[in-house]
Formats: structure tokens, C-alpha cells, sequence
DNA sequence: GCGACAG
DNA sequence: ATCTTGTCGC
């Protein structure tokens, strides 16, 4: 009988988990922290990474933890890493990262050869979240590394929403590189919506994940994107 | 009850 | 996340 991954966990799980993000939302840094995240040209920044978990088709369990490093600025793969693993928890909206961050730690904690700059690009959301602790967030958290969150599809969180006005926003988005800001209900900016390059219509969003300021992110997930997603995602996506 | 729901 | 069909542009 193969073995399955739990439907939705129980409320006290959910609970437990919630807690777990408090305390750990507590670390975040939302604000550069990097001399080469002020620089226009972001000179010193050599290594830009990308963490992803990707399913087997037809099994609820085996999944593959994946880490690539590229150059920067030639965006070039200079390492990668894969290993398969067996997940544990189901997908929760609002808790991504009890299913897939311990894989993205392990990897990290692999690359011996850590590069002193390294940045890591997490496909979901950073502080765009719930309770403003998404995965690139905890996953910045536990690895001290700076951490950006890109997602694909917004994150309807704290007053955003898919609305007439938001999707006029987008129209008006007009070059790689535009970008307009995400209010939450209390005024907060909690990410940009970016066209990430001249030939694409559906914006990404980008949010803080850890050791970065939001203006920063921007500006360097438009510097990755050879296409509409960003390199070290895309490649390590396949 | 209904819509929404990162990956 | 996944699946599916159609359509457009190069």
C-alpha cells in the first residue's frame, strides 16, 4: 500500500505551525544588509541561487529538493543539486513551508563551497503571506542567507485582491521592470507586482524574504530574468 | 452558503 | 502543484 501524505492536518497542527511562524517572524530583516544590495550595479554579487521542491507525477509522497547556483550577471549554472526525498506534510495555503523548507535547508547546508555573497530566490512568497511569514521568509530565517520570494499568482492576503483596479494596474505595467507596490489594510507595502521582462503580460510577485529590502529585490529579480521567471527559479523548476 | 486558496 | 485545448508569433 503506498504510503499517502495526510489531507489537511488537524487544527492543532495548523496551531502549532502558526506559533512556530510567529516566533520565528521575530527574525526577520526586512532592510539590506549586504554592501552589494546598494550598489546600482549590484558589483560584489557573484552567486544567485534558487530552491524548489518538485512533485512525481502520481505519487503523493517522493519529490525532488533541488538547489542551482548561477553566476551573476552572466546568470550562467555553476552548481546543482538534487536529491529525492519523501514529504511529510500536505499542502496549506498559508503553510508552505512545513512541506518544503527542512528539503531546502538540507540542501543549502550541502553546498559546502558557500559562496560569500550568495542569495537565494524561493519560488512563493516572502512577508506577502498571512501572518507575513511566508517560506522565503523562514527559509531565510533558518539558513541567515538573504532570501527573495517570487510567486507566481497573487497571494490574496490582508485587502489584496484580484480586482478590476489591480488587473488595470497591470495593464498599465508597460516595460520590464515596471513595477507597482501591494498595500496590505494597514497602509503597509508588503511586495511589488513586476513585469519581469518587455515581452510578458502576467506580472510576478515579489516580497522580502530576509536580509533585503523589498526595493533591492525588485531590482534584482528583473536583473535575473532572461524570461518571465527568474533564471535561478526557472532553472531549478525544469 | 460562497469564494478564495503561494506550491 | 497538475491537466488540457486552442491560438498566436517567431
Amino acid at each position: 500500500m503506498a504510503a499517502k501524505v495526510a489531507t489537511r492536518p488537524p487544527a492543532e497542527t495548523l496551531s502549532l505551525w502558526k506559533r512556530e511562524q510567529a516566533r520565528l517572524k521575530a527574525f526577520v530583516v526586512d532592510r539590506d544588509t549586504e554592501a552589494w544590495q546598494r550598489d546600482p550595479a549590484f558589483s560584489g554579487l557573484q552567486r544567485v541561487g534558487g530552491v524548489d521542491v518538485s512533485f512525481v507525477k502520481g505519487d503523493s509522497v517522493g519529490a525532488c529538493a533541488s538547489l542551482v547556483v548561477l553566476s551573476y550577471p552572466e546568470l550562467e549554472v555553476v552548481y546543482e543539486d538534487c536529491r529525492m526525498v519523501s514529504l511529510t506534510a500536505p499542502y496549506v495555503s498559508g503553510f508552505l513551508a512545513f512541506r518544503e523548507v527542512s528539503f531546502m535547508v538540507d540542501a543549502v547546508r550541502r553546498l559546502r563551497e558557500k559562496e560569500p555573497h550568495l542569495v537565494l530566490f524561493v519560488d512563493g512568497n516572502g512577508v506577502l503571506h498571512h501572518r507575513g511569514f511566508g517560506v522565503a521568509c523562514h527559509l531565510g530565517v533558518l539558513t541567515d542567507l538573504p532570501c527573495i520570494g517570487v510567486a507566481k499568482k497573487l497571494l490574496q492576503v490582508d485587502g489584496l485582491e484580484n480586482s478590476t483596479l489591480h488587473k488595470e494596474k497591470i495593464r498599465l505595467l508597460r516595460a520590464g521592470g515596471d513595477s507597482f507596490p501591494l498595500m496590505g489594510g494597514s497602509g503597509t507595502v508588503l511586495g511589488m507586482a513586476l513585469r519581469s521582462h518587455d515581452h510578458s503580460t502576467k506580472p510576478l510577485y515579489v516580497s522580502v524574504g530576509h536580509k533585503m529590502s523589498l526595493e533591492a529585490a525588485v531590482r534584482l529579480t528583473h536583473g535575473c530574468c532572461r524570461f518571465r521567471i527568474p533564471e535561478p527559479v526557472r532553472q531549478v523548476g525544469g
